[in-house]
DNA sequence: TAGTGGTCTAGACCACTCA
DNA sequence: GAGTGGTCTAGACCACTAT
């Protein structure tokens, strides 16, 4: 293995941040520098520093240098996996069971989340997810049909919504919403717990090439943690 | 400008995969093919190719070729401010108060997550962190006195403990776990509210370099939202 | 074993921005 | 104006793995 790969480059750098020799707001030296410190190629250098700058450690800017960030911004990352998986990954056997489903017209609240006209069709679907036979999640979702009609087809008895459209639309941008809610008396019924419980909720509303998808709202068993690394 | 650097042809591929002209689960031309297509060198489509991997839109492997990934793994990627400038953020006038503070020595559960001896010593607060006067949320923290001693002399009254540890050391690692939790007594009496209700809780345990640094648990108030993009 | 991506190099030019 | 990072190039060799 070569001594000094972008990789190995970029953990020494990181463990000089650390170590506080390259301390928070300081100025580091130009990639020429420490290319030659290396003994590699300036854009090798220059790799692994975008990749601690990608990461919010450094601060780049032409003339000006590169200094270690004051208040790293941090992240927490969290995959957003099929709930099949994720119950699956938690070594439970997963099903799922359509409690509701209906093509309506959208209400108010609705279109606004999904940009529709007065006049399109959305497609509710209510699901349950399950682990080993208990309630695992409660979803409700919305669906525009004119985005993607072929939903009506889809055999959702046996794949849920949520794995159709993850496998079917080619790639979505998408905003999260996570809070925490009282259980009321729908949720409360779904989930087998009492109304007031409180429950993890994620809402999701998803698009692809400026087109709205679908917008949905799960509601997690009591007990739920959803776990990450910084 | 050029009309094909890095940037622009990764939003020309990321087109091609959501037009479906590079279907799920399809390979894709080989670099050296995509280099001649787009009129430059195999290291800038390399770029493109390998940021579309790293977004965990495509799957590349020697010999095997890329691929568009069949079940993208979506990520949301929330930021953790400090505290003070999330509220600020909100548009609100941020403020602290410590509830309680003391020395102590650690709990059997504190001293797991911190990966303590039953000798060492912890700095517990309590802070109650308000935006525009009102609570906002509720903080209990445990410090490791052995990895950051100079919090004994830190003026917490004026600087959060939360905003100080991001400060003042160097850049570390960290768990996260998102949960919704119903209010106890010390909780709704903090935050203003009822106990049973509804919070949205966020445990955080941080080390740097092998050595474990802090661990906190917040209790935001009722309502709260956390927004992100996929 | 051969094809593919992973990475490095040395050099070049450009774009930004600080002084 | 000059220093710094941003990016591209053409070529090279290596590492992995599908066949």
């Amino acid at each position: 293995m070569r001594p000094h790969t972008h990789n190995t480059i970029r953990e020494n750098m990181l463990s000089r941040i650390q170590s506080g020799e390259w301390a928070l707001g300081d100025k580091i030296p130009v990639e020429t520098s420490l290319a030659q410190e290396y003994g590699c190629a300036r854009a090798t250098v220059n790799r692994a520093l975008q990749s601690l700058a990608d990461q919010g450690l450094l601060i780049r800017k032409r003339k000006g240098g590169t200094r270690v960030c004051k208040l790293p911004v941090r992240y927490a990352k969290f995959e957003i996996p099929v709930i099949r998986e994720h119950v699956e990954a938690l070594g439970s056997v997963y099903h799922h069971k359509i409690l509701d489903m209906k093509l309506s017209s959208s209400t108010a609240s609705i279109r606004e989340r999904l940009r529709l006209d007065t006049k399109d069709k959305v497609l509710r679907v209510d699901t349950l997810h399950m682990a080993d036979g208990h309630a695992f999640a409660y979803e409700e979702r919305w669906i525009n049909i004119a985005a993607v009609p072929a939903i009506l087809n889809a055999p959702l008895e046996q794949i849920s919504a949520n794995e159709w459209l993850v496998k079917e639309v080619p790639f979505s941008n998408g905003d999260v919403i996570f809070s925490a809610i009282g259980a009321d008396k729908t949720t409360a019924k779904a989930l087998e717990t009492h109304i007031g419980t409180a429950l993890f909720t994620v809402e999701r509303t998803t698009w692809s090439l400026d087109e709205f998808i679908t917008t949905m709202k799960l509601y997690y068993k009591e007990g739920y943690q959803l776990r990450s690394r910084l």
